[in-house]
DNA sequence: CAGCAATATAGCCATATGGCAATATAGCCG
DNA sequence: CGGCTATATTGCCATATGGCTATATTGCTG
């Protein structure tokens, strides 16, 4: 799936991270640097191809590229990581049911008392996600 | 920024998050469910656009659409995102910096040890990210 | 320098956004 | 039913992948 550059790192961030090939790259990196030769094995794509996922966790920011003499090792950068992990900080408390019971009670409740149609709409609707 | 559908429910999500519009908009979503006009209002788009961002939402599974007469008031689904947290996982330990003096200390010294240039190679490079 | 190994680039083709304006639907309401 | 409101659909145009093959670079090494 193709991304449409938003321009921020945030943007950035999560288009590198909708694809499967390059989020195991990152899986791989982050036990150690590895040039295209190693990261190219897993896979049954061509080296021009894992060259450009490469370029794209780079332009992400996610990637540094090394020199060997005519490889260039990658390295994994976390700091972008971080970032989009502390954007779902504020949704995490969803599913970190600390307080689910009474959450899910109060949620419920409100639901099932929520009338099928009405004249007057909350224009300020409430209920929590699923 | 467009994504490339990978097909799989990981890549669509982190792919409706490669979008600084659809992130507000689930922000927002996470306080209540709201309708289209009310999710358009931040924005200097149009409401077509915002349908758009909306379904890729959706396809995403990160919305699911209700209806109250002409509306349809969308509602935040965070499964999707529990995911994605989840695939971040692993990745946690880099910034939670636990033992970080220590690990500072062996990643430094081990780069520092790294001679420029060596005839033989460690095939299974090491070297933690950064 | 010649040759090989490891990558990067340059096309090429296809699809999924990202935006917009115009138009079609869905559903109240008088 | 006619009108109005809230959304969804339909084109249209542009860009960023995602893949490939072919070709250019870079950098050892004999």
């Amino acid at each position: 799936m193709a991304i449409r550059d938003a321009g921020d790192p945030l943007s950035l961030t999560f288009g590198a991270l909708a694809d499967p090939t390059r989020r195991a790259i990152l899986a791989r990196l982050a036990s150690g640097e590895a040039d295209v030769s190693q990261l190219m094995k897993p896979f049954d794509l061509s080296q021009p191809t894992i060259s450009k996922h490469l370029a794209v966790l780079e332009r992400a920011g996610l990637v540094m590229r090394g020199r060997d003499a005519q490889r260039r090792p990658r390295t994994l950068v976390v700091a972008p990581l971080k970032d989009a992990d502390g954007w779902m900080e504020p949704f995490r408390q969803f599913w970190e049911q600390k307080f689910a019971s009474l959450d899910e009670y109060l949620r419920q409740t409100q639901k099932a008392e929520t009338p099928k149609k009405r004249k007057a709409r909350n224009t300020t609707q409430q209920g929590g996600p699923r």
